[in-house]
DNA sequence: GTGTAGCGCGCG
DNA sequence: AAAGCGCGCGCTACAC
């Protein structure tokens, strides 16, 4: 059953239509919903079983209408997210031959499908407040019922025309499920939030920063190592978190630096340089996480942030708010698991690496990938046994290191594994020439800018030297993109795989675990002690799931090192 | 006063 | 050791 739902002005409507996107018979007409009867007749619909097959709710944005119901109680199985979908379909190689393709990159230009970030409204309150007051409707966006399922239909009539050959269509439409369950995760994940104690934070910040301080003041430890560099710098009125001012002081002392980066400020023996790191480190633990953040992205025990599916072109997730993406280590330890509960962190080893002898088809890089550690793996056949230059040729083959030891190591790594360096330098040479490249799944890179078109038909000599040099940085974006992009396509089924096992758990074993945080190739659930084994085995098995959806029954193996822990700080 | 580019640093 | 990918965010400095 497949079930759309629109905005309306006194609610929602409602509309039952084929897999094609046509109106079912019987039902024409899309039925009005009420804003307050809503939730009841969505839970009504989703208990409909036909053939044991829940429905699946096709919307505009999934961020439109899930958080709200999911504040009223009402939890979904599966989704397509027009927004999200169209936006893949618009720009895939797959299905570049499609009218879709020809019209969605006009109407992208003229309507985004996403409004610009500038136009967005403010993230929410963590507390949602009244049912659909929530700020994701605007009437801007609006589409009518009409206008959603022609977008729709659109969609599903592309799709179609995507070649079965090489699983192609198979691929994409296994990319837009897994782009609309992500959808879904992150409105849940964002529902469930982030188990957080406030006071072992506070206790953090008190142990490094002292006391909390009157607001604008600056904390008491901080407060002394500013004192003690103006001391040792001779700067009586230093502002150390201005990076001129500090400059400027430094140079006064002999100390020759270019930047105020704390790697080259290593470089000096300076006595000043020790206070000064140690100031740069905690002032970042102040201003980025500390009683203010806390403050304002805490509430509850929990920290919610918003997750932005999508919100990378290669198909990572961005964020909004609290910085979510780049919980530092410092303050892992206030990241708790409830009484009675466990925190689940689990990530894939060595993602990108394994993601590319994959998608390479590497023999010689795949043998090495059966080992635990792709990198010793590598280092035995290829660099006599140094892991660490395996380690850094692969990932310099992966960001395009020119120079450096990483871009010396590259004739080397070639030798042993042509293919996997082959498949790289091909990415980056269509990228440097002007063209897309696309992941596994078939999300496929941003065309270059009409700027980066006329750059590159520059005449001078200088002028040539920047487009070169623009055009490789597009390539080493290009070659970067299919790795990451094609890790992104893993995760995204990992995780909707890894859901669904979750959800069986919890209607069948009534247990109470959630998946509560995900970052690029970890997740962490929040399950009771007595779940922790079943839950490790869905994440196992998900993983497993995904690899073959991805590949097929290819050998290389992509294990997932799991930690089961009280707090964060604990996880590896 | 407001808007924003650049720096610096956190995460993968 | 500190360049080669992708992000968000706080702060300063500077343009308007």
């Amino acid at each position: 059953m497949y079930l759309l739902l629109a905005a309306h002005p006194h609610g929602a409507a409602l509309q039952e239509l084929t897999q094609a996107g046509q109106p079912v018979h019987a039902t024409p007409e899309p039925r009005l919903v009420s804003t307050s009867d809503l939730p009841a007749v969505v839970r009504h619909f989703e208990s409909l079983r036909p053939g044991g097959q829940p429905p699946r709710w096709i919307w505009h944005r999934t961020q439109d209408w899930y958080p709200a119901l999911l504040a009223s109680g009402v939890e979904l199985e599966r989704c397509y997210d027009l927004s999200l979908c169209g936006n893949i379909l618009a720009f895939s190689r797959f299905t570049e031959h499609t009218d879709y393709a020809r019209n969605a990159e006009r109407m992208v230009v003229e309507d985004p499908l996403q409004p610009p970030r500038s136009l967005q409204p403010p993230p929410p309150p963590a507390d949602q407040g009244a049912l659909f007051d929530a700020p994701g409707i605007r009437p801007e966006t609006h589409r009518s019922p009409e206008e959603l399922r022609a977008e729709y239909a659109a969609q599903q009539v592309a799709l179609a025309a995507v070649s079965p050959e090489d699983n192609r269509r198979n691929r994409l439409q296994l990319l837009l499920a897994a782009e609309s369950a992500g959808a879904m995760i992150a409105a849940e994940m964002q529902h469930a939030g982030v188990p957080w104690r406030e006071d072992l934070h506070g206790q953090i910040l008190a142990d490094h920063l002292g006391p909390r301080p009157p607001l604008g003041q600056r904390p008491a430890r901080l407060e002394a190592l500013n004192q003690e560099l103006r001391g040792l710098l001779n700067a009586p009125t230093l502002n150390p978190d201005s990076p001129q001012d500090l400059m400027r002081a430094l140079h006064r002392n002999g100390i020759e630096v270019k930047s105020t980066r704390k790697w080259e400020l290593r470089e000096s023996t300076h006595p000043a340089i020790e206070p000064l790191l140690a100031y740069k480190q905690l002032s970042r633990l102040h201003a980025a996480n500390g009683w203010a953040w806390l403050d304002a992205w805490v509430d509850g025990g929990r920290f919610r942030p918003e997750y932005v599916v999508g919100g990378v072109v290669s198909g990572r997730w961005a964020s909004r708010g609290g910085g979510a993406l780049q919980i530092p280590r410092q303050i892992r330890g206030a990241v708790h698991a409830d009484p009675g509960y466990k925190l689940i962190v689990a990530d894939a080893s060595q993602l990108e690496p394994r993601v590319l002898v994959a998608l390479a088809r590497d023999p010689s890089m795949a043998e090495a990938a059966r080992n635990q550690d792709l990198y010793a793996g590598i280092a035995a056949k290829g660099f006599g046994g140094d892991r660490a230059k395996a380690k850094m040729a692969l990932l310099g083959a992966m960001y395009g290191a020119t120079s450096g030891e990483a871009g010396r190591l590259m004739p080397q790594l070639a030798r042993t594994f042509p293919r996997a360096v082959d498949f790289v330098e091909q990415a980056a040479r269509t990228g440097e020439a002007g063209g897309t490249v696309t992941t596994r799944l078939g999300r496929s890179s941003p065309p270059p800018s009409e700027r980066w078109f006329q750059s590159q038909r520059s005449a001078s000599a200088e002028e040539q030297r920047r487009a070169e040099s623009i055009a490789r940085s597009r390539g080493r974006f290009t070659r970067n993109f299919v790795v990451q992009g094609s890790a992104a396509d893993w995760a995204a089924c990992w995780l909707a795989e890894l859901r669904r096992r979750l959800r069986t758990l919890r209607t069948d074993g009534h247990v109470s675990a959630e998946l509560v945080f995900f970052l690029h190739d970890e997740v962490m659930v929040h399950a009771p002690a007595d779940a922790v084994d079943a839950c490790i085995t869905a994440i196992e098995e998900a993983a497993s799931a995904a690899k073959e959806l991805l590949f097929g029954p290819i050998p290389v193996e992509f294990p997932v090192s799991v930690a089961v822990v009280d707090s964060y700080d604990n996880a590896k």
